[in-house]
This record gives structure tokens, C-alpha cells and sequence, in this order.
RNA sequence: GGCCCGUUCGUCUAGGGGUUAGGACAGGAGAUUUUCAUUCUUCAAACAGGGGUUCGAUUCCCCUACGGGCUACCA
């Protein structure tokens, strides 16, 4: 296994939106895959076809995209694998569930779902397995000729794993240490469904031996199966080349208990899945970390912080750090909540890291999206250097920085009028002499200045400083008011407390 | 019910036979910023319980409790 070429795949089914915890799977894959130099295959478990979605394969390469979490085989750019979509290796899978029919490891089963219904109602804790296989109807239960015909006959069937009796069956998972089952309480799990479709416990461990997988991580919902799985890999005479298994614990919800579903975001007020997905037969739209402006950097960072860490107190890593630091023994055991509250954390201080030139088209479509048309590339990054510390959310940037685009709509006069007077109208009228003069000042100038013409007037400086922010900003928020005025420029600023006063004085 | 997995501050976690059990988010208090945010300082806050093993257990073992997952011709 060490001296293999390291392959990883994420195996997600295309029937919704990509949740948190898929992506974290992805996330761990990746990093993984990269650090050793490996392959990361995107694989499409699209092998229930009632479940099938149209549009979610396409949704999960974007959200795959956006992450930055690229594949190096998948169904869009093909591979040696290929193909990568499971309906389109259908006829494969049939061959080896039969093989194993040969071999004595499986089973055809004729028993109709309203048989089985009947059964598990009359049997308490019924189990399709050892103790009962002989009263269902199935190639072990009846007698060949029957057999044959039904299957001549064109009978639907599916085809049964024959769990061995008296056995334990164990592995050791990268993340738990070595776990065990008694197989006689596990059941004769369906390999091959009626439509000629496998089930995942088949497609899984054909295709990850097919496509030459050597580590398998997955969440921790799969634990209870990988018995079958591993007999599966044994029976087919592949345990040799089994994958090492690598069960993430789950991603919980906040409150209460349970694993986190999307129902829950609805319900606390937080996204769930990573982009926004709609679902066109209901028309419900479920909100995505991208759309309520996360950065994916943030997005990695946060996802990667659930479940593992690299035994220091560093929370901040980038992909690449990640990528370099990442390793399974330090990923934890137990399941972990989610924690809106530390994500928008994480997203803010990615903003605040980031530079203005890599927010730039981020921001540019969020104001233009509200209206706000920039024509000046050199003025918004200066914005954003100005106002990307107080932003947790990227929409957070029109509010914090549309006034540098447009002169207020609107006052916050409660804060002004009160103690509006007219002293401090003519303080205003002088300041404007000021701006007015062929002289240019900086930001720190201006303020001195504004602060010797206060006092010049018989004013504090702090009974203008707020009237001031508000004729330029409208509201009591925004940066540093000498920096807003001097990006804004002398005669933006004199038209603006021009405009103001008016509004004051009215 | 059965099986499997898990259990350190409210949350994410570090640690590990002898520690003042550390950090981060959130919360409290304060400083700076004559707005708000940032930043800084600071406070409060945890080893589920019981048995072992040991000179000594939060750490190792067992049991209990609690939590979670699975128990489909879904993944």
C-alpha cells in the first residue's frame, strides 16, 4: 500500500444539494490525496434511479469548483477510470454480484417488497440473514429447478450477500483503531437490485477496486456496513488491495441533538449547504455558505477546523497550509457541532486578511448588484482596504462602503438635530473654505485642521467630528471620518456637507 | 430493541500517569478608536459517574450513564 501511488475518491449521489459535511469529505480527500503526491477521483454514485436529481451532478462540480477543491478524474474531465458515472458502469457490476453467486457468497432472492413488509411485521427485529434466509423465497431456500425457472421466466430478483455465520469481522479504520462485528448480526445486505442496478455496498467495492483506490474516507453513518464491504473485498478475492478505511465523524447540529441537516439551517438561520440549491420540482431554494458571502477560503478553513487540528493553537490556515499540515491521526474521534457564530469568525477574518485586489470582483458585484456602478478600479481597492476590517459577510461591504459611491439617501438626524446650532452651521461653512483652498491635505492635515478651526469657533472638536461622519457617511459607522473625507475627495466632501446642512437647518 | 462509534469549559478543541488542565468562538469587564468595527488587556467557564491498576489518575483498564450513528431493492 506504501509504495502504491495514494488515489482517493469522494463518492457523493446527485439527489440534492451538497451539505457541509459532504464538502469536509471532499475537504479531507483532497488534502490527503495532495499531500502525498496523489489522485483525487470525483466519482457519481447515481445508481438509484428514483433519487436521481436533475442538475445536482452539474451543482456538486461547481460547489467542487468554488472550493478550489479540483478533481483530477471525474465524469467532466474523464480519466483511466472512466466513466465515472455509476449508471454508466451498470453492466459491470451485474457480472460480479453473479460471480459471487458461483462462488457460493450470494444469493438470488425472489421475495417481493410487500413479502418482505409481511415478514419484518411479523418477526420482531427481523433480519434478512442466517436465521431466516431459509423461510424467504431464494436460491438457497428453494429448490434448483424452481430456481430456474423463475429466473428463466424473467422473475424479478435481486441478488443477496450470504454473510458467513460465526465469524468476526474486523479492520482497522485510520481514524477509530481496530473495530469488529459478529457477522450473524449482520444481514444479507441486496448487491444487485431488481432494476440491474448494484446498491452502494457493491458499486462501492467494485469501483474503488476498479479505480485503484487505496484510502477511503467516508462519514461515520457508514461504520455499521463496512462489514459487508469488507467481506465483499474478501470474497472477491481483492483483500490485498482493500483501501484503508478512514470513518470522519459527523458534523452535529447546534442545539439538541442529531447530525446536521438542512432542515436545521432553515430552522437556526444558518446555511447548510455550500452553494445555494434549488430544487426544481418544489421550487424551494435551500441558502448556501457562497450566496450569504463567504469566502471559500473561510469556508475550508472553518470545515477543515471541525473534526481536526494540527496540535497547535493555529486557527487560520490556508488551503496550502492545510495541504501541508493535514494528517489523519490528528483528526478526532467524536462528532462536532456547528458553530455558526466561529464560521462567520473564520469569514471575517479571511476578509481581513485578504487583499483588496483579490476581494475586488467580489465586492464590485455586490454593489452593482445593488445599483452602484464603479468606474474607478484604483478608488474601490482603496475602499476595501478602508472597510474590509469591519466586514464578516461579503454583502456586509455595501453597507460599509456604498456611500463612497453615492452621496446619503437619508440622515441619521436624531443623532445631529438635537444639538444642531447654528455655530455649527458656520463652523461648516468655514471648513468649507478650507477644502476649497488650492492647498491638498492629507487625512491627519484635515484633521488638524478641522480641530484648529473647532477651537478657532468655540467649539469641541467632538461636537463636530459626529455631524460631520454623518454628512458624508449618512449613518454613525464607517471608518476613520478624516479617511472618508480625504478618499472622497475636497469637492465630494464640500458638496456633500453643502447638501447636509440644508438637510440640518430645514 | 439490537449492533457499532463516541464522551476535556456553553461550542470547537490542546494536553496527557504528578500541569496554575492551554488556545479559539461566544459571554462579562476595561483600554484604545471623539462613530461603529478592529485591536489590546482582563474575568468567568471543563476532565460524565463508579470501580480498578498505580506511590499517584483527567490521562491506562472495566462497568454504568449519557450522546450519536446504523438497523431499505437510499446513499
Amino acid at each position: 500500500m506504501s509504495d502504491k501511488k495514494v488515489r482517493v475518491r469522494f463518492a457523493p449521489s446527485p439527489t440534492g444539494g451538497l451539505h457541509l459535511g459532504g464538502v469536509r469529505t471532499v475537504l479531507f480527500n483532497y488534502l490527503f490525496a495532495k499531500k502525498h503526491g496523489g489522485d483525487f477521483v470525483l466519482r457519481i454514485e447515481d445508481t438509484d434511479q428514483t433519487r436521481y436529481v436533475d442538475g445536482a451532478e452539474q451543482y456538486i462540480m461547481d460547489c467542487l469548483k468554488w472550493c478550489g477543491l479540483t478533481p483530477d478524474e471525474s465524469p467532466l474531465v474523464g480519466g483511466p477510470f472512466a466513466p465515472y458515472r455509476q449508471s454508466e458502469r451498470k453492466p459491470l457490476y451485474r457480472e460480479y454480484a453473479e460471480r459471487l453467486v458461483e462462488n457460493g457468497h450470494a444469493y438470488y432472492a425472489f421475495d417481493t417488497s410487500e413479502e418482505l413488509e409481511q415478514k419484518r411485521k411479523d418477526v420482531p427485529n427481523f433480519q434478512y440473514g442466517h436465521a431466516y434466509r431459509h423461510e424467504m423465497r431464494n436460491s438457497l431456500s428453494l429448490p434448483l429447478h424452481e430456481v430456474e425457472k423463475l429466473l428463466h421466466d424473467g422473475t424479478p430478483h435481486v441478488i443477496r450477500i450470504k454473510m458467513p455465520e460465526d465469524e468476526t469481522i474486523g479492520f482497522d479504520d485510520m481514524i477509530r483503531g481496530h473495530v469488529t462485528f459478529d457477522s450473524n448480526l449482520v444481514d444479507d445486505k441486496v448487491l444487485l437490485k431488481a432494476d440491474g442496478m448494484p446498491t452502494y455496498h457493491l458499486a462501492v467495492v467494485v469501483d474503488d477496486h476498479l479505480m485503484k483506490i487505496t484510502h477511503a474516507f467516508r462519514g461515520e453513518e457508514w461504520l455499521p456496513s463496512a462489514p459487508v464491504h469488507i467481506l465483499l473485498w474478501k470474497v472477491l478475492g481483492w483483500e490485498a488491495e482493500m483501501p484503508a478505511w478512514a470513518h470522519l465523524p459527523l458534523i452535529l447540529k447546534p442545539d439538541g441533538h442529531g447530525k446536521l441537516s438542512k432542515r436545521d439551517g432553515a430552522r437556526l438561520g444558518f446555511p447548510v449547504y455550500a452553494m445555494n440549491w434549488q430544487d426544481n420540482k418544489t421550487g424551494e431554494l435551500t441558502p448556501g455558505f457562497r450566496e450569504l458571502g463567504f469566502l471559500p477560503e473561510a469556508f475550508l478553513n472553518l470545515l477543515a477546523m471541525l473534526g481536526w487540528n494540527d496540535g497547535t493553537d493555529q486557527e487560520i490556515f490556508s488551503l496550502d497550509e492545510l495541504i501541508e499540515k493535514f494528517s489523519i491521526d490528528r483528526i478526532s474521534k467524536a462528532g462536532a457541532k456547528f458553530d455558526f457564530e466561529k464560521a462567520k469568525w473564520y469569514n471575517a477574518e479571511w476578509i481581513k486578511k485578504s487583499e483588496a485586489e483579490s476581494l475586488k470582483l467580489k465586492v464590485w458585484e455586490i454593489l452593482k448588484s445593488k445599483g452602484i456602478v464603479i468606474k474607478d478600479e484604483a478608488y474601490l481597492l482603496k475602499v476595501i482596504d478602508l472597510v474590509k476590517e469591519r466586514c464578516v459577510l461579503l454583502e456586509d461591504f455595501y453597507q460599509q462602503s456604498a456611500y463612497f459611491f453615492q452621496q446619503p439617501a437619508e440622515y441619521d438626524l436624531n443623532a445631529v438635530k438635537p444639538k444642531w446650532t447654528d455655530a455649527k452651521t458656520d463652523f461648516f461653512n468655514a471648513f468649507i473654505s478650507i477644502l476649497s483652498s488650492p492647498e491638498t491635505f492629507d487625512a491627519a492635515e484635515l484633521e488638524t485642521r478641522f480641530k484648529a478651526l473647532a477651537e478657532e469657533k468655540g467649539l469641541k472638536a467632538g461636537d463636530v467630528m459626529l455631524p460631520f461622519r454623518i454628512m458624508l457617511v449618512g449613518g454613525k459607522f464607517g471608518p476613520h471620518v478624516f479617511d472618508i473625507a480625504k478618499l472622497l475627495g475636497e469637492s465630494e466632501a464640500i458638496i456633500r456637507i453643502e447638501k447636509a446642512l440644508e438637510a440640518f437647518n430645514a
